[in-house]
DNA sequence: ATTCAAAATGACAGCGCTAACAAATTTTTC
DNA sequence: GAAAAATTTGTTAGCGCTGTCATTTTGAAT
């Protein structure tokens, strides 16, 4: 018996495999794959028997070099804290799980000082159907062109710009308003404000928002009671440093992220202060940390999992439009539409149990 | 002038272009990109070069439809802390952006009880050329049973059974009698115990270098000196809350992770005790909690980013070997060989502030 | 019944690449 | 310098799907 040498297949099934044996043509199958309109809802259930019987999935390379999608997403991200990248993730990948998406991770290089380059490079290599940005690559003017510019659809988790597009945020400059608000409720009339890293977005809008809060009570801002941060521990500590060595410190520190409440409740803590009773302190983002810290941190809570899920959706909706839509592009090759749309989330203030009345 | 209808192709440059613009045949341009042998120098060059000009990158689909890999690896998480699944991520993806391989990220779906199912599912549907598993995913046997069953590559971060096959590992129990070491080094002799998480593999080796730690020093294991945690806050607030209320407490406490010392370090600031002067506290992973906390804690550096790159170059290297080895698989669909090796990582202590001499 | 539009299905090309093999070229050997 | 061996390059056939368009079937309207 002479054997024929043949390519060795790789031996999984295909969608003949399913045509065969729902006796129709692969076409057919297809259609069902895709939820195509236009199957008989008989010939339909045939096929989905088949497609369960025989264990079959299509293999995503083929679909993606016959079609014109790759069924994956792409995150960036560039140097967000491990807890906000991880419950981005847990979001996004709740979204993707439903819609049959998978999620491809980027960091861009960070010797390539190009960035737009690097996530350019990216999408040219993994031909990724849109891109999640979360801050601070979100915010980067120069890849949001590049991006526009090669037609690839994105979302923005915070975006800060005015910017027209697919993206959710969170209102920073009521929710920092709000911590005001409570501090200025328990009696506080001097709150010192620690403002976040110059270069992220929330860092403008936090500020504002104090601003604001104080304005609405009628106190004056004064320019020695804020002083800049990175949104750092160490940048918290110096912060700390700053305001317990004034001669009239602060009765309370609005700190806008939990890192720096974490450096300033330390230098607090180092030098013997007793914390709320005689410095109360506020954080923003409510991470893990908050409740780990010693006494909890009263912060604002950032519903990030649920912002990343739904940005998500966001982007996967737009893609499955762009798809109908092919049908009016002349020729204008990437000319898909972004649409524009953001959702704004609440992040409400979360008393624990750094903020209390002030002395006296 | 009539334009006959075409499918709208996709306008991007193919293999088709860069053999053109070099004057040589489609297949020597696949040799080059692939690093294939036998391409004359000077041949290579040109494609190279050709390369560059049209910005050229293959398309993976095609590439992964046409061959036999995917160029991409997988890495399934289950429970992971954000810091360490950060950190993890952050290794795997430089190892991956050095060997052009994309990574995707999945997550189990938590209402599936059976995750051998999970998985297998994810690699079906994602063809991914590897999978990197890091724990507790990668201490589930049923997983990687099936993994091995499918045939596919993976290499383990951590795991604690001796099965054969790639990972990078740490001597957890090693790094315990070290800190052990260190208390009994300060004078203490009366050190408790907070154990992890039954079901984490390093649960039990900490364990035992806690033991052979006061086995070395002639002290007694003391049943009463070790109480069961989860590797959370909470329960690290149960066991200091535990140890505090004893008739005579320890003077020196080791937690075996971080997140357990914080709890403990809570409850022990809570009721008022100085730290380290009253109680010494040690630690374990050195998560960025440890030097956020006051006093920062003493704790064990685990290289997890590190570990991560090497396991995924351990993969990457098998990836590589198998495709070679080819020639010699007569028709055994699957039967790639994993080859077995374990590369063990120093995991040196930390001292920082919890720790001092017992009072007295 | 008969005609016609609408809905359902199928045939087939081809997406961009790699595997297998064939052909051409260069190098070595005597 | 011719033959043999080694090296380099090219030709061709798919991989498993989706897009286009042709064909068949169905259901309604006459």
């Amino acid at each position: 018996m002479h054997q024929k040498r043949q390519r060795p297949t790789t031996g999984r099934i295909t969608i003949n495999d399913v045509a065969e044996r729902s006796g129709v043509s692969i076409k057919t199958v297809s259609r069902v794959l895709n939820n195509e309109p236009s199957v008989r809802p008989s010939t339909r259930a045939r096929v989905e028997a088949a497609v369960r019987a025989l264990d079959y999935s299509p293999n995503p390379s083929a679909r993606g070099l016959a079609g014109t999608q790759s069924r994956m997403i792409g995150l960036i991200y560039d140097n967000p804290s491990p807890n906000y990248l991880f419950r981005t993730i847990t979001g996004v990948l709740e979204a993707c799980n439903g819609a049959g998406y998978a999620l491809s991770l980027q960091a861009p290089n960070p010797d390539e000082p190009d960035l737009a380059e690097s996530v350019t490079r990216f999408v040219s290599q993994s031909r990724v159907d849109g891109l999640l940005l979360i801050p601070p690559v979100g915010d980067v003017v120069a890849v949001l062109d590049a991006l526009e510019a090669i037609g690839l659809p994105y979302a923005r988790v915070s975006p800060l710009d005015g910017r027209p597009g697919l993206g959710v945020s969170v209102d920073d400059r009521h929710a920092s308003a709000q911590v005001v608000a409570h501090l200025t409720g328990l009696g506080h009339r001097r709150i010192g404000f620690i403002s976040g890293h110059p270069e992220h977005g929330a860092t403008q809008s936090r500020l504002e928002g104090y601003r604001l809060g104080l304005l609405r009570k009628d106190l004056d801002f004064e320019r020695e009671l804020v002083v800049g941060g990175r949104f750092d521990l160490e940048s918290g500590r110096r912060a700390g440093a700053y305001f317990l060595d004034m001669e009239n410190p602060p009765t309370a520190i609005f700190a806008s992220n939990d890192e720096m409440a974490a450096g300033l409740l330390q230098v607090a803590l180092e030098r013997g202060w007793r914390i709320p009773e005689q410095l109360s302190i506020a954080g923003f983002d409510d991470t893990p940390l908050s409740r780990t810290l010693w006494p909890p941190l009263t912060t604002v809570h950032q519903p990030i999992r649920h912002m990343a899920l739904r940005a998500t959706e966001l982007l996967l909706e737009n893609l499955a439009e762009n798809l109908h839509e092919n049908l009016d592009i002349h020729g204008h090759a990437g000319s898909k539409r972004l649409g524009s749309r953001v959702e704004v989330f609440d992040a409400p203030l979360v008393e624990r149990a750094t903020t209390a009345p002030p002395p006296d």
